[in-house]
DNA sequence: TGTCCTTTGAAGTCT
DNA sequence: AGACTTCAAAGGACA
């Protein structure tokens, strides 16, 4: 794990060799022919990206041809079977959720009234326009949920993207004032591993090599980033959520000894504010707002130095507990998929009528898996400044700070879970169905259903491969609502799906349990699905070998696109 | 009211 | 070292 660095130029996991990505889809956007390598793949990702081509629609980065050009992006969700909810999810994103650009408000979120709400006084108005300044953006007081909604879109696309979007006018990335990606130091160190530059560990799908000429820096070009909606949701009120707003006369820095950069100041003001010391009005912002970070005991909060040492001291048991009351909350820097969630929830929800958190996770999950790396490595990029400027307010902090503050549940669950792998006839507990996630009407399945989507007319896997320019749903989106669920109980529940698909299908579960632990990829617990669950039936008759050679373990082997069509059909509508 | 669900990733603990 | 666990956000559902 890459250790946080003194001079800030730390390493904390980010996708360093996203470098890659820009000059990848550069290079595609050009039509730049590719290495002979891909080419036995290249019909093939492009038969399974071609959704993504489809919906990537035309955007600043230019048209929906690098998206299917791109290798998919490293997909463990394929092995993850998907019991109805996840089925109506998957359908509710191949109707609705994937028919324009995964960010269709980028391009018109250059809001052309700069400045006007919030450079007069500093701050947005409620109901302002989003449209940030460089220089202002530290400084923006957004009020909670003032620009939830805005329905003052310029473009007619922007009526489908009620979230609330940051965007930087000349397709500057909010933070690309802030964040000097050419000096703020990032050595190259850990990143997710699916997005290494070399080979894709999950897909083993070797990339173009990162070209020297190219600085060792994310991709992230003012005309990149500029499509970046405000990662960090702080400023951005979403779903009512308080913004973390600055105060009027800007932002007192709490540590002064803290060398902070102008991305530093970014983060700082907004979702790591300095509330951690002594807040000005019984820990509220001085604007009212809670800190985000931040979540005040029930005991009044005393003006605690975040980077004192908490403890270690010899006072008794009751003080320190008492003491620790007393400390205020720190909370975990959010992960780039959590501020993913956090800036897309919305706007998923205004897709949909899907209100439940876990159904809209399920997609927003999805939907991360289709974002191409380098979207990806913006969030990557947003979570590791979070993480850094996170260490450097609370130095002493550490994620066991906030270990036993939530209900452990999962160790129940996980030990109901075991107990329940032994005897797989008892029900765990109170066990909810997954399907109730899905609200009943499904108003977003409708149009994917009207559509056809591949689950509902699913198409032999050899059509889709002979067709690439069809539009077929990435790998990932398809596959993932197979993909296993590494929920302990919902993956007893899914055992049974995979039982049925297994007594329906004769495929041999071998295939399926390679491609199954290639869910490897992201998530460690997926790594620790049950066998039962690997043992869905994947159809591979028509998968080119190449497909299948080239995918190594913890990969998603474009063969696994097939995996779309014939189980799925069986686990849909369980509840129809 | 509190917990669960659900997602991924980071970071912790445990073996 | 690897596996496992917890937490981060979110809000409806449920006991």
């Amino acid at each position: 794990m890459p250790q946080l660095e003194p001079t800030g130029g730390d390493d904390l996991g980010a996708p360093d060799e996203l470098i890659a990505f820009q000059d990848e889809g550069e290079e595609q956007d050009k039509g730049a022919g590719r290495g002979s390598a891909h080419g036995d793949l290249d019909e093939l990702k492009s038969s399974l990206v071609s959704e993504t081509e489809n919906r990537g629609g035309p955007g600043p980065g230019g048209g929906p041809g690098p998206e299917a050009e791109r290798p998919p992006p490293p997909r463990e969700s394929f092995q993850k079977p998907r019991d109805s909810l996840a089925e109506v999810v998957r359908r509710q994103q191949d109707g609705v959720f994937f028919k324009g650009p995964p960010y269709p408000g980028y391009p018109f979120l250059m809001l052309p009234e700069l400045g006007s709400p919030y450079l007069a006084n500093g701050a947005l108005s409620p109901g302002g326009a989003r449209t940030y300044l460089q220089m202002k953006w530290p400084l923006l007081d957004v009020p909670a949920g003032a620009t939830l909604k805005d329905s003052r879109s310029p473009s007619p696309a922007h009526l489908s993207n009620k979230v609330p979007v940051v965007q930087h006018g000349h397709h500057m990335h909010p933070l690309t004032p802030l964040i000097t990606y050419s000096n703020d130091p990032f050595p190259p160190g850990s990143p997710p591993g699916h997005l290494s530059p070399e080979i894709d560990p999950k897909t083993g799908i070797p990339r173009p090599p990162h070209p020297p000429e190219l600085p060792p820096y994310y991709p992230l070009s003012p005309g990149a980033v500029g499509q970046l909606p405000h990662p960090l949701g702080w400023l951005v009120p979403q779903q009512g959520q308080p913004v973390y707003s600055i105060p009027p006369g800007g932002f007192r820095h709490p540590y002064p000894a803290l060398a902070m950069n102008a991305s530093m100041s970014s983060l700082m003001s907004s979702r790591f504010s300095p509330h951690m010391v002594p807040p000005p009005t019984h820990g509220l912002h001085p604007s009212g707002i809670p800190h985000p970070t931040i979540v005040s005991p029930i005991v009044k909060q005393e003006p605690t130095q975040p980077s004192a040492s908490p403890g270690g001291s010899s006072k008794s048991p009751v003080a320190v507990k008492k003491e620790e009351e007393k400390k205020p909350h720190i909370k975990k820097p959010l992960n780039a998929f959590m501020l993913y969630m956090k800036e897309m929830r919305a706007k998923v929800v205004a897709e949909c009528t899907l209100k439940e958190s876990a159904a809209i996770n399920q997609i927003l999950g999805r939907r991360w898996h289709s974002l191409s790396r380098e979207e990806q490595a913006k969030y990557y990029e947003l979570a590791r400044k979070e993480r850094q400027l996170h260490s450097q307010l609370y130095p002493t902090w550490s994620a066991r700070d906030n270990y036993g503050k939530k209900k452990k549940r999962k160790r129940e669950k996980l030990a109901q879970q075991q107990s329940h792998d032994t005897d797989s006839s008892l029900p765990s507990k109170s066990k909810k169905p997954c399907v109730p996630y899905l609200p009943p009407e499904k108003p977003c399945a409708s149009p994917a259903s009207s559509h056809g989507s591949m689950l509902d007319s699913p198409a032999t896997p050899s059509a889709a491969l002979a067709s690439p320019a069809a539009p077929a749903p990435t790998h990932s989106e398809q596959a993932q609502p197979l993909s296993l669920t590494t929920k302990p109980e919902a993956r007893a529940q899914l055992a049974v799906h995979s039982t049925v698909l297994s007594s329906k299908a004769s495929s041999s579960s071998s295939s399926s349990s390679s491609s199954s632990s290639s869910s490897s990829s992201s998530s460690s617990s997926s790594l620790s699905s049950p066998p039962s669950l690997l043992s869905r039936p994947i159809p591979f008759p028509s998968v080119p070998p190449t497909a299948l050679v080239s995918s190594p373990p913890g990969s998603v082997p474009a063969a696994l696109a097939v995996l779309q069509t014939q189980p799925l059909s069986l686990v849909t509508k369980p509840a129809d």
